[in-house]
DNA sequence: GCCGTTTTCGGCCCGACTGTTTTCAGTCG
């Protein structure tokens, strides 16, 4: 069992506990615990190995252990199950429902016996919702959005990190031109801690000094409401609009002070976890941190609020980047001054996957060379598709040899960047790469991928991916878990053997920046690190405009507590070449060399 | 169920917003 499945078992637990009305703190306990594993790097099933070490992770004693080795154990738990023969298990998707939470779920069962969305929007479309206590006309009205919405979105409700972002940018842009009043507009929550995907989009929008009053923020309000993207308004309150943009995505805009700027930053920034921290720390230190300020417990004096540095500074913490803000070591890494220097957008110096017209890109080797160099890349590796992938128009060792020739002949038309020959090569259902010896050999970046065969069953894909890995010409493993976000699984292996491989053999990992890859993931990403892997972040562009894509790596990457020094594509040129895993060079390959020198 | 330089019992982050209230409960982030 993997630390998602356990986690999932323990967040459905504290779900039925606090439907069945269990206290505050007991539900509270499974959730931590399940948030935890979220983000564990080790695997859950090999810290209970050790009874000791288990119970060292925070939140989970004696009881907890005892749990967690039950679910490893039996693939399920006890006391789930029971809760589970009082409520259906379709009652857990009604807390998905908005305006749904577990009060009225319980409400509502214990009422009607309505376990499912499809009975609850029954209820609601007959008027037995409106006359309940605490319920009205527009609560029943507010539970059948709320049911389509659930429907619509297949549960989900999140988009990809590039949606979200494209969306900031649109609305933020068109935010600021409501007047003189509103100094700046900024993306808090989950974008700008680079999650992968975004739930709802958090904008902050600080009032100019002197504008700042109740006239002002209305009037700011009231422009964004004639945004023409949104399609309902879903609350307006003294200092805060939130909408339905026509895009499905949620955004929750609030005006504020310029003098609260930090404090509200840090606060809409999240997350809730390291939240829950920090306001923990201030406590001990005898201040409350809120949205508005970091203030004395007594007395209510404030110690910092107007940026998010001086409020760390007084908590005695190092600045913490918001890719690191998921309360997994950063606030104790902040208090030793031991954070990582993040890779950031501008440390790139090249781009080591994409792909041209040769395959299944949309331009020409010289045209990706030119955005590039626009760019400020030093260099770019042109690697497209072999053979086995014929959907993409991959190329045989012949086509590939006069790709070879073709990205030569371009390199004396396209000046001021290097462009190397590469090669996507794929990985074969039994390990073997695609391409012969004598190719591989010619060719200056291998970057080797699977494309076929994903439902493999794990021992079976690990050993192809190890197969790969062990082949001298791999130089680096593309999206090495084949993920598409929101809608395809990654595939199961045995992660910690494929990174001590790549780490023996000198292998790059890569950090596909493809906005719907992004893989190897943030997790993935510090375990590669902390083994010593080398990472290298590139965006498998299949157009010009894909290039920009280096961004969502780089987010991913921090999120990973990649640094600079990680990075093989982050160094010169040369360097970058040393830093690949060196390829067997045989006759053919250097008398190919020779002639191009 | 966890946890403790105030606590081994009694708390568990906390404020905004909405809709239903005539002082508050539930939801949300």
């Amino acid at each position: 069992m993997d630390n998602r499945d356990v986690a999932k078992i323990l967040r459905e637990t504290a779900q039925l506990l606090e439907i069945d009305g269990a206290i505050i703190g007991r539900y509270r306990s499974y959730e931590k615990v399940a948030d935890l594993l979220g983000s564990l790097t080790e695997r859950i099933e090999d810290v209970a190995k050790d009874a000791k070490k288990l119970k060292e992770l925070p939140g989970v004693g004696e009881g907890m252990a005892e749990h967690i080795n039950e679910i490893l154990a039996t693939g399920d738990y006890g006391l789930r199950q029971k809760l589970l023969k009082k409520y259906p298990p379709t009652i857990l998707q009604l807390l998905e429902v908005p305006s749904l939470g577990p009060k009225r779920v319980a409400f509502l069962w214990k009422k009607f016996k309505c376990a499912t969305v499809e009975n609850l929007e029954q209820l609601a479309r007959d008027e037995k919702l409106r006359d309940l206590p605490g319920f009205g006309e527009k609560s029943e009205q507010a539970i059948l959005k709320g049911a389509e919405q659930f429907k619509n979105l297949g549960g989900s409700g999140r988009v990809q990190i590039n949606v979200a972002d494209e969306e900031a940018q649109k609305l933020s842009a068109y935010i600021a031109k409501a007047g003189e009043a509103v100094e700046s507009v900024t993306p808090a929550g989950s974008l700008r801690r680079g999650k992968e995907t975004v739930g709802d989009l958090d904008l902050l929008v600080t009032m100019r000094p002197g504008h700042d009053g109740q006239k002002h923020i209305d009037a700011v309000a009231e422009h964004i409401l004639k945004y023409q993207a949104i399609k309902r308004e879903l609350a307006h309150g003294e200092n805060k609009v939130s909408v339905l943009l026509d895009s499905g995505l949620q955004v929750d805009v609030r005006m504020l002070a310029q003098k609260c700027f930090g404090a509200a930053l840090l606060y809409f920034t999240g997350s809730k976890q390291h939240n829950v921290e920090l306001r923990g720390r201030a406590n001990e230190m005898g201040w409350t941190l809120n949205e508005y300020a970091l203030t004395t417990l007594k007395g209510g004096r404030v110690v910092a609020r107007e940026t998010e540095q001086e409020i760390y500074a007084k908590l005695k913490l190092d600045y913490i980047e918001p890719e690191l803000r998921e309360c997994t070591g950063e606030i104790e890494a902040a208090e030793r001054h031991q954070l990582p220097t993040l890779v950031q957008l501008g440390d790139m110096r090249g781009d080591l996957q994409m792909h041209t017209t040769a395959s299944d890109g949309r331009n020409s080797i010289e045209e990706m060379g030119e955005a590039a160099r626009k760019l400020g890349y030093q260099y770019i590796a042109l690697t497209d598709h072999s053979q086995a992938v014929t959907v993409a128009n991959g190329m045989d060792e012949k086509r590939t040899i006069a790709q070879i020739k073709k990205i030569r002949a371009a390199q004396e038309r396209v000046e001021g960047i290097r462009l190397l020959a590469g090669i996507e090569v794929d990985i074969k259902k039994n390990g073997a790469l695609d391409l012969d010896n004598d190719c591989l050999a010619q060719l200056d970046v291998v970057v080797a991928s699977v494309h076929s065969f994903m439902n493999m069953e794990p021992a079976e894909m690990t050993d192809r991916i190890l197969a790969a890995i062990e082949n001298p010409y791999t130089q680096i493993i593309a999206h090495p878990t084949g993920r598409l976000i929101l809608r395809r699984e990654a595939f199961e292996y045995d992660m910690e053997k494929i990174l001590a491989a790549a780490a023996k053999h000198g292998v790059a990992m890569e950090c596909n920046a493809y906005p719907d890859r992004l893989d190897l993931k943030d997790v993935h990403l510090r375990m590669a690190k902390q083994r010593g892997v080398k990472i290298v972040i590139s965006t498998d562009s299949h157009s010009t405009s894909h290039l920009n894509f280096m961004k969502y790596g780089v987010l991913t990457a921090r999120r990973g507590w990649i640094e600079k020094k990680d990075v093989i594509n982050a160094l010169p040129l040369e360097q970058m070449l040393a830093a690949l895993r060196p390829k067997p060079q045989n006759a053919k390959a250097k008398a190919a060399r020779r002639a191009n020198n």
